[in-house]
DNA sequence: ATGGTTGGTAGCCAA
């Protein structure tokens, strides 16, 4: 099976760009972040008719997450657990019966917490880290295969950056964030990708601005975070890196893990 | 050099 997340960063700007990724890459399940999307607007038809079920947490403007999946999932949960007073749309579960058993899958988009010297914003991302723990803890002791996907704008070390002396006051490599990371996969979650190769400066981001992407001025946020029971299944891992180069695209490529489940 | 680019929005804010 494959399994991918993307940060598609609009889907109204991005629905030519998500079909046509589609229908190449064939994913099994895909876990989209910043649809910036209301649910009534999602555009579900045409990806309906690519085979798709389709699931969305969105709201109005920013943020928002989808589940894309082949086969329906099973039981849908929106929202991550742990703060009735949050209402970004930045998370959803799917349940799926897959012929292994069963699969949960979560797309996930985590704050970016920047300016990190912001009264709300980096103590707000530290926060949902700390939510996502408690989350990851009571998901891992059901021993069941688990995906935790998404942006999670978090540079999980210097070689997952192109010059991290430019990231060092960052929130999204100081080293709260990156020790708030370490306490999520300390838990017993892999770092798919991390764990399927030895190369180092890979990427799944370049920004718009200053040509980033032609100076390959990257970094490595968007993972697939896995629990012993998927990891045990994982076969191989990719960053479809040409998506980066097609018309209007998004400033995130799919990340994609491939299991046997 | 506090830069420059995109998306959603009509609040220039978020990234």
């Amino acid at each position: 099976m494959k399994i991918a997340t993307w940060n598609i960063n609009g889907i109204k700007a991005r629905i030519d760009n998500l079909l046509q990724w589609l229908e190449a890459a064939s994913p099994d399940i895909a876990c989209l972040q910043e649809i910036k999307s209301v649910d009534e607007s999602f555009p579900r038809e045409p990806i309906e008719a690519l085979g798709y079920h389709v699931e969305t947490h969105g709201q109005k403007g920013f943020n928002g997450v989808a589940l894309l999946s082949k086969v329906r999932p099973d039981e849908v949960n929106r929202g991550l657990p742990g703060d009735a007073t949050d209402e970004q749309a930045r998370f959803i579960e799917g349940v799926f019966s897959v012929p292994s058993g069963v699969l949960r899958v979560c797309s996930l988009y985590l704050p970016n917490g920047n300016p990190a010297d912001d009264p709300v914003k980096y103590p707000y991302k530290l926060a949902w880290m700390e939510r996502l723990k408690r989350f990851a803890e009571e998901r891992l002791a059901l021993e069941e295969p688990l995906i935790l996907a998404g942006d999670y704008n978090v540079i999980p070390q210097p070689h997952d950056c192109f010059d991290p002396s430019v990231w060092a006051q960052d929130a999204l490599f100081l080293p709260e964030t990156r020790a708030a990371f370490r306490r999520l996969t300390n838990l017993g979650l892999t770092d798919a990708v991390r764990a399927t190769t030895d190369a180092v400066k890979l990427y799944s981001f370049w920004d718009y601005q200053a040509g980033a992407w032609q100076k390959n001025n990257g970094i490595r946020i968007d993972h697939l975070l896995t629990s012993p029971e998927a990891t045990d299944r994982l076969i191989s891992t990719e960053i479809d890196r040409q998506v980066r180069s097609w018309e209007k695209p998004s400033d995130h490529v799919p990340v994609i893990g491939h299991f046997a489940f």
